[in-house]
DNA sequence: TGTACATCAGTGAACGCGCGTTCACTGATGTAC
DNA sequence: TGTACATCAGTGAACGCGCGTTCACTGATGTAC
């Protein structure tokens, strides 16, 4: 691909384009709003081509899942070996969903795209590793059959909060970082 | 309305009925893929009707959404008068969620219904309000400056728990109720 | 009790729109020789 | 280094579909007298 010219006729990285694309459209619409036809025009590509790469809208969906579970996995392996600490690993989780708000959605969306996907299922798997990895960091690790719940626990008291920011729920003003703003709250579950 | 009828000119309660269709079809493909026209249909009327009563579709899920804050609020105002315990009020919020999907996905998608809608405003603050409320029947009051972070901690585990109840999320299987499901987990935030 | 009339809920035909999908095609790229 | 050819990414015209919206209408209901 050659960088300087303007415009060939092939696009040289269409399918990478159109997932930047999606994530754009999804976190301005939605990801029910989303057109193969919509992204075919912000990629600046005749409204056939996207389905040479993705088939249909699932497809791409799928894609764009893959890659999230696969982004929120890093960012929770990062975070871990960065402090340890699965109240930090709290504040990943909500500070990758303000900041890949489309993924997010979709990644809990699952009509959207294919369950049965392999990638899908392998990156999911990849996340939810990472997930329970930070429970066995709490310092004073609670009894074996007290696990399930304490990471159920941090899973669900970190997702809501995201999803209640993500939909502005909050009656009052919270700051402009999520993450920041959660962590007094996540800090709760451990007292 | 002769209920003997089978069919009339009028409907009788078309407004209701449109209501509950809609919830119907949101439980079944979600908020967005919500179309007038299929409304028209569960309810066996013309596809022009739906607009007599709500103009277009952010007129009926602004409906929707009114409709499901109060239920919220008075699923959360009957617990807290029935067990004074901020626990229940929990399972509460997770029972409404799982029995009330429709209505529960529409009220936290602040960009499909009219968010300045006087009923909105004040349906919302009545569930805000329970809500609330709960918090205050905590056996030992936290301290006050505490106080609003417990109770976005309580809200985020909750909203949270729901939702990846609602998603298919949890990866074993939890048992057919979610707000049995969820009582031991929203126990661990009052450990 | 009966009649006239206003009101309003619901009808059905028509329209334009954006969508997904198909398909024969064309232009660029890479590889074999 | 040059030529032929297979491959494949992207094109653009065409199609049928379901949608929202409009509008003159019709049938039922309720109220005034």
């Amino acid at each position: 691909m050659r960088m300087t010219e303007k415009r060939s006729y092939h696009h040289g990285d269409l399918r990478r384009a159109l997932l930047v694309a999606a994530a754009e459209a999804i976190a301005e619409s939605g990801p029910a709003a989303l057109s193969l036809r919509d992204l075919a025009r912000r990629a600046g590509v005749s409204h056939a081509a996207p389905a040479h790469h993705f088939g249909d809208k699932a497809g791409l969906l799928t894609a764009l899942a893959v890659e999230g579970f696969h982004r929120l996995a890093d960012a929770l392996d990062a975070s871990r070996a960065e402090t340890g600490s699965l109240l930090e690993s709290g504040v990943t989780y909500v500070r990758f969903a303000t900041e890949n708000r489309a993924h997010f959605e979709v990644m809990f969306q699952p009509s959207l795209f294919d369950q049965e996907d392999g990638e899908v299922i392998a990156a999911r798997e990849r996340a939810g590793a990472a997930l329970s990895a930070g429970v066995s960091t709490l310092d004073e690790p609670p009894p074996a059959e007290g696990a399930r719940e304490t990471e159920l626990a941090a899973w669900s008291i970190v997702h809501g909060f995201a999803t209640l920011w993500l939909a502005g729920a909050f009656p009052d003003p919270l700051g402009d970082n999520a993450g920041d703003a959660a962590r007094p709250i996540i800090r709760r579950l451990f007292d």
